[in-house]
DNA sequence: TGTTAGCACTCATCAATAACGAGTGCTAAC
DNA sequence: GTTAGCACTCGTTATTGATGAGTGCTAACA
C-alpha cells in the first residue's frame, strides 16, 4: 500500500484538527470541513489504509480517527507549516533576552517564562554547564568586625558570594594580603592538593592559618556548588488546560516528574533519545522519550551555548497533540535570541 | 441553647473523623466509633443542637454533618491536642536550618521544601524584607580584560555581585581607589543625591568618570532589587492529594493564586486578618481569609526575625479540613530553630 | 478500476428510572 | 433525659434505553 498524495493530505486533516479539538475525528467532518473533493466514503477507506499503515488509530470502533505517535512523526518531519511570529512575539522574546542576559540567572527564569506565556505549554531551561568549573580569582573583602565576605570569580562568567564567621576581621590589607595567598595558589595547585590542604600547609601555621584554611574551604564549596545543575521550570499548571490531562491521577504523574530536579535534567538530555531533524531543534514525540510518565507528551527542546564549552538546554513539554507549528518558531527565536547577544558580547570581548 | 461538656466532645468527635476522612458523619458512626456512652439517637439529638449553633452543617437532607469554619475555629482555639514531634522530625527540622542558615535564599527554600514534606500541604515562605536598605560597603574588583565586578554589601547581611562592562579594566589598585571613591561618597551622601548624579559630578570629568557612573547606576540598581520581596512555595501540588480539590477547577484557582508573588505576599500579611492565639501562630480558617479562591483552604503562618527590624513569614496553605494539631506544632519547630540560631548568631557577634 | 450512495452495525454518551443505604427527625416508651 | 423504632429524605450507583457519530461493506456508477 502506497501513501499517495491524498492520504497525506487527509492525515494531516486529522492532525491539525486533533490538535485544535482534542477529539477523536471522522471521516464526515474531515469531508464537510476540508476541501479535499472527494466523499466521506472515500476518505473512510483512506483512512482505513492509514490506520493499516500506523499513522492514526481508531480509540473503539464506530468511533473517529486519532493521530498515533508515527503520525506526528511523519507531520512533524514532513508536513510541519512553520506560524511566522508576530511583531510583538518577535520584540517580546528580544526584550526577555536583552533585559537579562548579563544575569545568568535571570535569563533562565525569564526565558521560562516567556515561553510558557507564549506557548501555554510546561517550560523547562537548564543552566548551562561547564565541563569543568575553574577558579578566575579570589577577593576577601570586610563585612563586619566578626564575619568577612569571599567573592568567587570563576571561568564561566559566574561570581558567588560566602559570608564567614571569623574571631576579629582583619583590615582591609590583611584581606588583601590573604587573597593574593589564596589566589596565588590556586594558580599553582591542583585542586586536589588544595582538598586535601597539602597545597596551603605552611600557610597554616601563620596568625592568619585559621581564616586562610575557612577562605580555601568556602571556596571549595563554592565550585562545588556551581558544578551542580540548575534548572527552572515554568507554566506547569498550563498542563491541567488540556482535556488529556483532565485526569487527575495524569495530571499527578506529569507533575511529580516535573517537579524533580534530576528528571528534569534527564528530559533536556540528549540521550533521553532525541532526533535532530530542524535544524537545531529536537523533538520527542509520545512514546519515543522514555519517560513512562511523559508517554502522552512531546518534548521540543535544543541548546544554547553560554561561554566556552558550556551549554544549557530550553525544553518546552505539553500534550503529544501540542501545536508544533507554533512552539517551534518560538522556541527557535529565544535561541538564537540568546546565541546572537551571548556571540555579540564575546566578539566585543575578543 | 447551651454548649455544654458533652455538645463539645461530639464536635470533636466530629471534627476529627472529618480531618481524617473529608467524609460527612452521621450519629450512628460517632455512636460506633467514639465511645461517649450515649445512643445514636441522643448524639442525633445534639447534633441538631450543634448545627442551629452553628458549628456543623449538614450539605444536605439525610446526609452526615461536617464542620462550619465556625467549628474549626473552636477547635482551634480550644479543644486542639498538639502531636509531639517524632525526635526524627525534630532533627530533620534542626538540620534544614543549621545547614542554611548562613544563606538566606537556600534557608528560605530549604524551609519551605522541609515543612512541605513533613506536612503535605503547601508552603510559602517570604524573605525578610528590611525596611530599609543600607549599603555598608562596595568593593570593586577585576574580571577581565573588559569587566569587572560589583560587589555590594548591605546592612541586611544580604552581598550581591554585578559584572558590568568597560572599556578597559583598570588594575587593582585604581579599582581600589575607586572603591574608596564610591564608599566615601555613599557615607557622606544620600541615595537621592546618589540617583540625581549631584553626589559625584566632581569626579564625572575623571579619567574613570565613565566606570565611577556605571558603578553608582549598579549599586543603586542593587539596592532596588533588594528592596524587592521575594518568596518561595513548595508542595503546591499537594493540593491535588486533597478530595476537597479533586475537582479540577478548584485545585486550578488555587495553583492560580498560588502562582502569583504579589498574592502570596498579600497571604502572608498580617492585614490578611490573621488571628493571633496561639503564641505567635497565627490562623486564618476557611472563609476567614480575604481570598475567594481559598475559601476551602486555611493558612496557618508565623513570622520570623532576620537582621534588624527584617521580618520574614512562613505559611502552610490546606484544606479547611487540614491536621491543625499536626502542623502547628512543625511550623512552631521551625521558626524556634530559625530564631534561636538568629539570635546566637547576632549575640556572638554583639 | 476508482468513487460513492446506501445501509446495517457498533458503541460511547446521556438521560431517565429504579434500588440501595446512610442518615435524619419525630414519637412513644422507658 | 435517654433511647428504640420507624417513616422519610436524598445522594449514590446500577440499569436500561434512546441517540447519534462513526464505521465497514456492498452494490451501483463513471
Amino acid at each position: 500500500m502506497i501513501l499517495n498524495e491524498r492520504k497525506i493530505k487527509i492525515l494531516e486533516a486529522i492532525i491539525n484538527d486533533y490538535i485544535a479539538t482534542a477529539e477523536p475525528i471522522g471521516s464526515r467532518t474531515i469531508a464537510k470541513k476540508y476541501d479535499l473533493g472527494i466523499s466521506s466514503a472515500t476518505i473512510r477507506n483512506e483512512m482505513s489504509d492509514l490506520e493499516e499503515l500506523g499513522f492514526i488509530i481508531q480509540p473503539h470502533t464506530s468511533s473517529g480517527r486519532v493521530p498515533s505517535d508515527r503520525g506526528y512523526r511523519l507531520y512533524v518531519d514532513r508536513l510541519l507549516h512553520f506560524r511566522k511570529l508576530t511583531q510583538q512575539e518577535t520584540d517580546f522574546l528580544r526584550n526577555t533576552v536583552a533585559e537579562n542576559i548579563n544575569h545568568i540567572e535571570y535569563l533562565m527564569r525569564q526565558t521560562a517564562k516567556a515561553l510558557s506565556v507564549l506557548t501555554n505549554y510546561a517550560t523547562v531551561v537548564s543552566e548551562p554547564k561547564p565541563q569543568e568549573v575553574k577558579i578566575k580569582h579570589v577577593q576577601v573583602i570586610p563585612f563586619d568586625e566578626t564575619s568577612v565576605i569571599i567573592v568567587v570569580v570563576m571561568d564561566n562568567k559566574s561570581v558567588k558570594n560566602n559570608v564567614i564567621k571569623v574571631e576579629r576581621a582583619p583590615d582591609f590589607d590583611i584581606l588583601n594580603q590573604i587573597s593574593n595567598i589564596v589566589n596565588q595558589t590556586l594558580r599553582e595547585f591542583s585542586l586536589e592538593q588544595i582538598i586535601s590542604k597539602e597545597a596551603y600547609a605552611d600557610f597554616l601555621n601563620s596568625p592568619y592559618g585559621k581564616l586562610i584554611d575557612d577562605v580555601f574551604i568556602s571556596v571549595i564549596k563554592t565550585v562545588r556548588d556551581e558544578r551542580e545543575m540548575r534548572v527552572y521550570t515554568s507554566g506547569v499548571n498550563n498542563i491541567l488546560d488540556f482535556p488529556e490531562f483532565s485526569d487527575i491521577d495524569k495530571a499527578k504523574n506529569v507533575f511529580k516528574i516535573l517537579e524533580e530536579k534530576d528528571m528534569l535534567i534527564d528530559i533536556l538530555d540528549d540521550s533521553n533519545g532525541f532526533r535532530g531533524n530542524l535544524g537545531d531543534i529536537k523533538i520527542l514525540i509520545g512514546n519515543e522519550n522514555s519517560f513512562e510518565q511523559l508517554k502522552d507528551c512531546s518534548i521540543i527542546k535544543t541548546d544554547y551555548k553560554y561561554g566556552d564549552n558550556s551549554y544549557g538546554s530550553i525544553g518546552i513539554i505539553g500534550p503529544t497533540r501540542m501545536n508544533y507549528a507554533q512552539v517551534i518558531p518560538v522556541l527557535n527565536s529565544i535561541v538564537n535570541n540568546i546565541n546572537d547577544v551571548i556571540k555579540a558580547l564575546s566578539d566585543g570581548k575578543g
